[in-house]
DNA sequence: CTAATAGTGTCTATTAGACAGTATGTT
DNA sequence: AACATACTGTCTAATAGACACTATTAG
């Protein structure tokens, strides 16, 4: 058949031409917790976390999945997660990021679903009382030997973890395919959205200030310093981490008291107006 | 209601609760082709291209697009670009890399569509003589000024160009919103797929090897430098880059000869078996 | 010879890594 | 005083940028 023009198409057009399916978006919310040290003066220190929700509905209820839910089919992609992170956790003007998209035919039960993954990284200081009921924050601990990643989580009164066995895919670049091999706690393929967005973090925390997303106001460069070797899972030196961040934060005439040793400096993010 | 295990709630389950829509892929080519130079000697020079396909039909008939199509309803989303790749250009084994997943509600008139873009990189001389009638190889030029960005596309039959306005998203990073301010010539929101896939591999040809999954066996290093100046758009110098690219490469005995100067020697990539 | 690209040597400026030291609060 | 973290000085090694030079083919 042939159209004349371009409305005349779309007029005879028929949607059920090609099966439908439905899209969802997940979102790895990160964050920084301040955990109390076991040393006499109470000092504190920084941990990495995610926030998870416990379902209660089929499928995988009682397992934990990261907070999500369908597109609407009214709703631009982009605008899912923004409405996501409000319900869950009533904050607005996020940064968010997309991740992957995840499309495998089986990888939910119901249907077919393809899923559209987000990270968000947030202050929690900026958190107010009301977080959803079902969702805590998990602290991660992260091991890797041998090309299998192990996250370990943990929400106080919960803990878990998971085995994910990274498969090079090519030589030209460090691309790896990840297989789930141990996990018997997060619904769907949430371990692997989880592992992607560590990666992601990790990976952009060197050269972009992101960081910053996940700071307060004012900081000190000890819990600058801190939240760098929490995510990127290593020590970092003072002095090469102080010549690098100088270029990038502001020094105040503000100073913290009362920690139990020497005060430090507060700074703020250069570029925050 | 009530389930009392998976199965049961699975059983009872009715995929239609939810509005649902349609997901294609679009996949950028991005290959190099040998362009001859106006000097007496007929040496030739590097370009950097891709595959793009004249519409037949509506919508947006007779404008170009990048290759793609729907996503099958029992086909893995990943599996969609290795059938659209081995379709146009009857090639198999080949680096592909998803880059975004668009899904604007009003993105293509006809209904909701979800599309979800690769990157691909080929090394044009393991093209075969079958490429889809349709389809034809565009050179690129990029060009950027004041946080708009033209590119010129030229097939050797048809040239055009598009411009695409880049607004800084936050302060943290470096991500851009894109929004195209001229395109005449190209169907959908394919324009910020192309740059979106220019600008992921500039970023990925610095600090990984994918770059010679554009390049044949054997090489020169003066070809492989060309290739790195067309796509990161700058000249660089020759003691630095050789510098750098050893430790990639591997000298073999071989030579070019007949070029109109100074043979050189032929390398491989070090990590190709 | 000249045009053209191939390939090398070396100086310099910048940056990253390492370590040792000093400073200043709380308990 | 002891502890804990804040903060600085400086040496060294590694790397990137720049430029000048030599080498070797075809025409």
């Amino acid at each position: 058949m042939e159209y004349k023009s371009e409305e005349e198409f779309l007029k005879a057009y028929n949607p059920n031409e090609f099966e439908r399916l439905s899209l969802t978006t997940d979102i790895i919310i990160f964050s920084v917790s301040d955990e109390q040290v076991a040393n006499y003066r109470k000092t504190s220190k920084k941990r990495f976390s995610i926030l998870l929700v416990k379902r209660n509905t089929y499928p995988f209820k009682d397992k934990y999945c990261l907070p999500g839910g369908f597109v609407g089919i009214n709703e631009n992609l982009e605008d899912a997660p923004i409405r996501v992170l409000k319900n869950e956790t009533n904050l607005q003007n996020i940064y968010l990021e997309q991740l992957y998209t995840y499309g495998d035919v089986h990888r939910d039960p119901r249907m077919r679903i393809i899923s559209t993954s987000y990270m968000a990284l947030i202050d929690k200081n900026k958190l107010n009382e009301k977080i959803s009921k079902d969702a805590s924050w998990f602290n991660l601990d992260i091991e890797e030997k041998n090309n299998i990643v192990t996250i370990y989580l943990d929400n106080g009164k919960e803990h878990f973890s998971f085995k994910i066995k990274k498969i090079l895919k090519e030589l030209t670049t460090d691309r790896y395919k990840y297989e789930i091999i141990e996990n018997e706690h997060l619904a769907f393929d949430h371990a692997l959205v989880i592992l992607a967005g560590i990666e992601r973090l990790k990976n952009k925390i060197e050269y972009t200030d992101i960081v910053f997303n996940m700071m307060p106001k004012y900081f000190t460069l000890g819990e600058l310093q801190q939240v760098y070797e929490v995510i990127l899972g290593k020590k970092l030196l003072d002095p090469a981490f102080r010549r690098i961040i100088e270029k990038k934060v502001l020094k105040t005439d503000k100073m913290t008291s009362g920690e139990g040793h020497r005060p430090s400096y507060l700074y703020i993010y250069k570029n925050k107006e």
